[in-house]
RNA sequence: GCUGCCGUAGCUCAGUGGUAGAGCACUCCAUUGGUAAUGGAGAGGUCGAAAGUUCAAUCCUUUCCGGCAGCACCA
């Protein structure tokens, strides 16, 4: 016998091997009938699965948010049946849940497309409305091998024996097609509902190593209820309009040419947006650290001896005099980092204990070769600005440096207005690395230490561990913050580095004397730059806060009867420190409003005759539909105040 | 880098084996209007690049360049 606990607390004895299904229909046959699974001890089985032990049962109906994740699985396997319906001899090999919908990955000759997916999808239906039941059955290895290579499923005897032994083959079945699978399955393939849909469809490398031959992936989603779906891909559409490239175009910020993948030309909108940023660095940096600027190109063999060559030469450029008849064959490097560069600067002249920690900061532009499929608008660039700093400090010191680092880096995006969750990640060495375990070892102990503190410091932030992620030349801490949709992007990193000093063999005098090898903080805390923007501009989805903004004012006029006072409107907002335009064109109010709205122009200053004979303005805000009339001081003091950097901010409110 | 798709005016996109079109933007003219598009006229393109097939290529083929999505990468 076995006891079952129900989720009001009752306790019933059922005789081994009962079923879930034997029990809910035991109970009612409506909750047998609207149960798709259940779950023992928390744990999603198959409702037909046995009961083997005493434990907690939960039925589950298509509604619990536990059954969301089979709804997709079933989805999945129903697609690859469809799938092999329509093309006969496609092979499938893995269909996982994912976050928000599932994929299934197939190999065929011909692959698919977009056209393909309304088809696909009615053949789901299909399938779906005849409501066969998912069934289990445990095979031999040797069995499942025999069958699947009979059917010419070559992947899938690759994925039988990638299963450990001693662990069941399982087989589930909906109708007349089988697939290998560990489960769970609801009851039957009816269960899944026609809140379904497929999304597109990409290449994705058999077992995800891009040695392996690629394969087709179908991506699609499902929910319980309609209306779920429709937010969800309503959601999708929002998120597709706050694309940055997108704002960029907009807003007149950027672009890209052919002539240079990967690199940005910034217009004097989105250039005024990243001098901004920089500066509000600077202001922060001030007192602690100094700035510094290192050589654009230098010689191969520094990075040689950073180790940059034999380590990170795919992602580098090369650069030679261009000259035809010129006898210098020097071969330069355009730094993809900053940190060689610093370790010279640190090299010049001895250094003392006493100038530790020594914190070197530079907004370096770096280069560097990334794959072109990775190419991404602003996120992902060749040439990027890192607002970069190195911390030379003895190993005392560490720890406190990377404390100092956090506090920064925490402030720092909060002022950017991102205030929720933040998780820091410590990455652990890589395979690829320089440097003794020994010295690994120490430096992960050390970080380990930091994380636990940091973690302790603040409730927003959360902990995890990277396990092979580390820079070449040491562990670090990656600073993941969350946008105002929920997406997490990794921006700040704090990196310890035992190795370039000691191959540089850079020393500071030790109190006692003697030589010492700095210990190395790379930090970073916008990380790119240009990639910050980006992120900014997504979060904010255009509409900047004041201080950030481009174009913080727009002053116009109804008629041109106002154009005189508009023009010394213009002029007081400059007096006021603000960045305003001046709009006069013979063009109707509506037409100019839509545009700078269009443009994201945060504040727009409006003056008509009554304004002009009143000395008031009427301020019309970004994203608010009506106006107000205001006494044209009393508007310019708001927003010049309102545009006050949260820093600056800070420091006014301590005064 | 890999797979697939795409590249036509500044932007968004139609289109055809016989050297091109719309809307917006731009220029000019008229309009002086109260908070998300006033009307008219004009100008604007080696149809991503090169080679090939063809009497003829923007259209078909190949290669290259660039973009998009995903994968891989992000040291």
């Amino acid at each position: 016998m076995v006891a079952v606990t129900f989720p009001d607390g009752a306790r019933r004895e059922y005789p081994a091997n009962t079923t879930g299904l034997d029990i809910a229909k035991g109970i009612s046959p409506s909750l047998a009938k609207r149960t798709v699974a259940m779950a023992l001890d928390g744990v999603s089985m198959d409702l037909a699965d046995p009961i083997e032990q005493d434990a907690k049962i939960e039925f589950l109906t298509r509604d619990d948010p536990r059954a969301l994740e089979l709804i997709r699985h079933d989805a999945a396997h129903v697609m690859a049946e469809a799938v092999q319906a329509l093309w006969p001899g496609t092979q499938v090999t893995i269909g996982p849940v994912i976050d928000n919908g599932f994929f299934y990955d197939f190999h065929r000759n011909a692959p698919f497309t977009p056209e393909d997916l309304p088809v696909i999808e009615k053949k789901m239906r299909e399938i779906i409305a005849k409501d066969a039941p998912f069934t289990k059955e445990v095979w031999p290895r040797e069995e499942a091998k025999r069958v699947f290579k009979d059917k010419g499923e070559t992947f899938k005897v690759e994925l039988v024996d990638a299963i450990p032994p001693g662990q069941d083959l399982k087989i589930y079945r909906q109708g007349e097609w089988f697939d290998l699978c560990r489960g769970p399955h609801m009851t039957s393939t009816g269960k899944i509902g026609n809140a379904f849909k497929l999304q597109k469809v990409a290449g994705a490398y058999w077992r995800g190593d891009s040695n392996n031959p690629m394969l087709t992936r179908i991506y699609g989603t499902a929910f319980a209820k309609q209306e779920e779906l429709d937010l969800h891909l309503k959601q999708i559409e929002e998120a597709e309009k706050r694309d940055h490239r997108k704002l960029g175009r907009e807003m007149d910020l950027f672009h890209f040419q052919e002539e240079g993948p990967g690199s940005v030309f910034w217009h004097p909108n989105g250039w005024t947006i990243f001098q901004e940023i920089v500066a509000y660095m600077r202001r922060r940096l001030k007192g602690d650290y100094r700035e510094v600027n290192a050589p654009q190109l230098l010689d191969k063999s520094l990075w040689e001896t950073s180790g940059h060559w034999g380590w990170f030469r795919e992602n580098m450029f090369m650069a030679q005099s261009a000259g035809d008849h010129t006898e210098d064959e020097r071969v330069f490097a355009i730094k993809p980092m900053n940190c060689p560069g610093h370790v010279q600067i640190f090299k010049h002249g001895l250094r003392s204990y006493r100038e530790l920690p020594l914190r070197m900061a530079e907004f370096g532009v770096v280069h560097r070769y990334e794959p072109s499929g990775a190419l991404h608008g602003l996120m992902r660039v060749r040439a990027f600005t890192q607002d970069d700093a190195h911390v030379f400090c003895t190993e005392e010191q560490m720890a406190d440096e990377c404390l100092k680092i956090n506090d920064l880096i925490l402030s720092t995006y909060t002022d950017f207005g991102f205030e929720g969750d933040l998780t820091v990640k410590l990455s652990t060495r890589p395979e690829k690395r320089v440097g003794s375990d020994e010295a690994w070892d120490h430096a992960e102990g050390i970080m380990q230490e930091v994380l636990q503190r940091i973690a302790k410091s603040n409730n927003r932030i959360k902990t995890a561990i990277n396990p092979g992620e580390g820079a070449f030349y040491g562990p670090k801490f990656e600073y993941v913050l969350r946008d105002a949709i929920g997406r997490d992007w990794q921006c700040g990193t704090t990196q310890v580095d035992f190795n370039l000093p000691e191959r540089f063999e850079a020393f500071y005098i030790a109190a006692d004397g003697s030589k010492k090898a700095p210990v190395m903080i790379h930090r970073a805390i916008c990380g790119s730059m240009e990639r910050f923007l980006g992120i900014l501009l997504e979060n904010y989805a255009g509409h900047l806060p004041l201080w950030l903004a481009p174009v913080q004012a727009v002053v116009t006029t109804i008629t041109s009867d106002a154009d005189d006072y508009a023009r010394e409107i213009h002029a007081a907002c400059i007096r006021a420190g603000l960045r305003a335009e001046l709009d006069v064109r013979n063009e109707k109010i509506n037409y100019k409003v839509r545009e700078h709205s269009l443009a994201k122009v945060p504040a727009l200053l409006v003056a008509g005759k009554k304004e002009a004979a009143e000395r008031t303005v009427s301020i019309r805000r970004l994203g608010s539909d009506g106006q107000q009339v205001m006494p044209l001081d009393a508007a310019l003091a708001a927003l010049a105040n309102e545009a006050v950097a949260p820093d600056l901010r800070r420091v006014q409110n301590a005064a």
